[in-house]
DNA sequence: AACGTGACCGCACACGTTTGCGGTTACGTT
DNA sequence: AACGTAACCGCAAACGTGTGCGGTCACGTT
């Protein structure tokens, strides 16, 4: 039941005019007079007049409408992404259609079938945890639509991509607990099939290696999740008394170890230093404050669609495809910060 | 530089026959031969053919998607109604045209213009903070495009509408602090010019009121921030040690009063019980978790939606606007559960 | 032979906008 | 009177799609 909203044509109908004309002077074309240009931009003001971005897309064949694929919304670090890519798009002079996989590969294909009927000028993704097939990617390659791939990318796939050093900012983390004294550190690590789990531990090790620290596999535990934590951890630490550091593969599990840690009487940071991965609000709340390797989800966001952009808005199609790496930082808190035991 | 992307037209031409033989053949029109329809859809899944979008909403004048504005994306609760936003819109084939205002009612005017040049077929809003006028909204209702608001409402604008119930919610958290055996409740409250800020401190003085116990404004503390609770709470609690109980406007004041308190040597729950309201992660990772009131941003971006594409759906263009108040619950975590003293 | 009847398909228009090109004035110059 | 020249404006096509209407066959019936 929407109205007829108010077109160039109703402007130049009311006012005796052709189509043309109004459009010309709505554009301050010199062939229209001053005249005829003040009657047609008042009335275009009074009817409240906005041009059909449908017609203009149709006709220029341009959208500049970009397309967002993400795994969840309700996530700390995509909903940073999320926000980076909007203010850039918005500075810009871009839309957002934003689409979520929900992990679903089916609902990722369909997203993506929805963005080409769309005729988006480019695509965002972090792709589904289970998608092992993409050539519902591929297509926008091939119909030289321009595609950035971010934090969750598809190695097979050349495209520009934009991801966290992980390896960089695990050892920094394991230099950092390392700085602060500790001999023993452990690792809460991911599963090794994830690239986040390999890269990770390959920094904890280097970190270890470069400081003459030898590597103990009996220090890593595969844990990953809070629930993980809160079984797994008791026992652990337990069967290793002599741990006085431990760098876990996220926040929130590393929150979890805390807890933990304080259950059986020990002190955080003074018996065990904790540090994170993944800044979110997480850390701030814990107690105590969790040192953590940032995950700026907001500078990715804005790294993928400015390479989106440069791809969309240059005229030869390059495919000079680039690689960007987020360097890491640290920001330490007080999960880390005590008096080093000589 | 974006390619030529195949239409319908290009497929009539390979097969040599009329664009609109075509387009009766993927709709499997009966005057269509098979012969004929088995051609085209081949053809049309060989070269990838995707409907146009565009063409399709300029003809039908309806577009699919539905515009949201929301005052910022990296926010648990915002991102949490997006996400019920997109899987309904998912479900019920609406695309998602996402605008951030930031907060800021430039944007937010330029963001509405942007969704009208859209076409969108309605429009979903929480207002930014410093948005006073709103005649850029009045503008959708103008224009026969339905527009709900959710959280963030607008007074003088009539339409449909979702919130939540303060109200009932800080009457059920006082009541739950009340039935935990608490005398001496305080409540750290927002600003009494905005609506949460009166809704929840009226619930609390009717809790207070139905279990005859007499209200002290010298209980009352304006402090709405984790910040300012670092700064207000410890003369507060020094200046009333009779206090046993507290319900904070939101869940990080209350996270930040349950370390100041424990920080002058006082348990949580046992000296003094302590409940939020709008139960974000957080609540999950202070120590001892926090009670709360939940805030089900998942479940008012469904609801919102629902009345949209109601109204956008019904051919009638119905005025029954109405206003969805969702019932508040309780979610009882640590920072409550003590035992009664006598 | 004339006509009716299906079966199948194309023409042309509409949606809103831009723009190359051509057209129509009015006015001034020879 | 004939022509040139601005100044101003409209026609028509194009973008991709759907659909009412009309058209063209082949085939069968009288």
């Amino acid at each position: 039941m929407k109205s007829h909203l108010v077109t160039i044509k109703d402007i130049a109908k009311v006012l005796g005019i052709s189509v043309s004309t109004v459009s010309r002077a709505l554009k301050n074309h010199p062939d229209i007079s001053d005249e005829t240009k003040e009657h047609v931009n008042e009335l275009a003001q009074k009817l409240n007049y906005k041009p059909n971005a449908l017609a203009l897309s149709l006709r220029n064949n341009k959208t500049n409408t970009i397309g967002v694929i993400v795994p969840e919304v309700v996530h700390h670090f995509f909903s940073s992404v999320i926000s980076g890519i909007e203010d850039v798009a918005y500075d810009r002079g871009y839309n957002v259609l934003m689409c979520q996989s929900n992990e679903s590969y089916e609902r990722e294909v369909i997203n993506a079938t929805t963005l080409l009927s769309n005729r988006v000028d480019g695509v965002l993704i972090s792709v589904s945890k289970s998608t092992f097939n993409f050539d519902h990617l591929r297509n926008f390659l091939n119909q030289n639509i321009p595609m950035v791939f971010f934090d969750r990318i598809c190695p097979d796939i050349t495209t520009d991509r934009v991801i966290f050093n992980d390896e960089a900012g695990a050892f920094m983390a394991t230099e950092h607990l390392i700085n602060a004294g500790c001999k023993h550190i452990a690792h809460f690590a991911a599963p090794l099939n994830l690239l986040i789990g390999q890269g990770r531990l390959a920094g904890y090790q280097r970190a270890l290696k470069l400081h003459s620290i030898p590597y103990d596999p009996s220090l890593i535990l595969h844990c990953d999740t809070r629930d993980d934590c809160r079984i797994l951890a008791p026992d652990f630490l337990a069967l290793h008394p002599e741990i006085d550091g431990l760098f876990a593969v996220n926040d929130s599990t590393a929150i979890s170890a805390m807890q933990q840690i304080q259950k059986i009487g020990k002190s955080v940071p003074d018996d065990i230093a904790v540090i994170g991965f993944g800044d979110g609000p997480n850390a701030l709340i814990a107690y105590p404050s969790l040192t953590t390797v940032e995950q700026k989800g907001y500078e990715m966001g804005m790294e993928a669609i400015s390479l989106l952009l440069q791809k969309i808005e240059s005229e030869t199609n390059l495919d000079n495809f680039q690689t960007k790496m987020l360097p890491p930082s640290i920001v330490i808190r007080e999960s880390t910060i005590r008096i080093i035991k000589t």
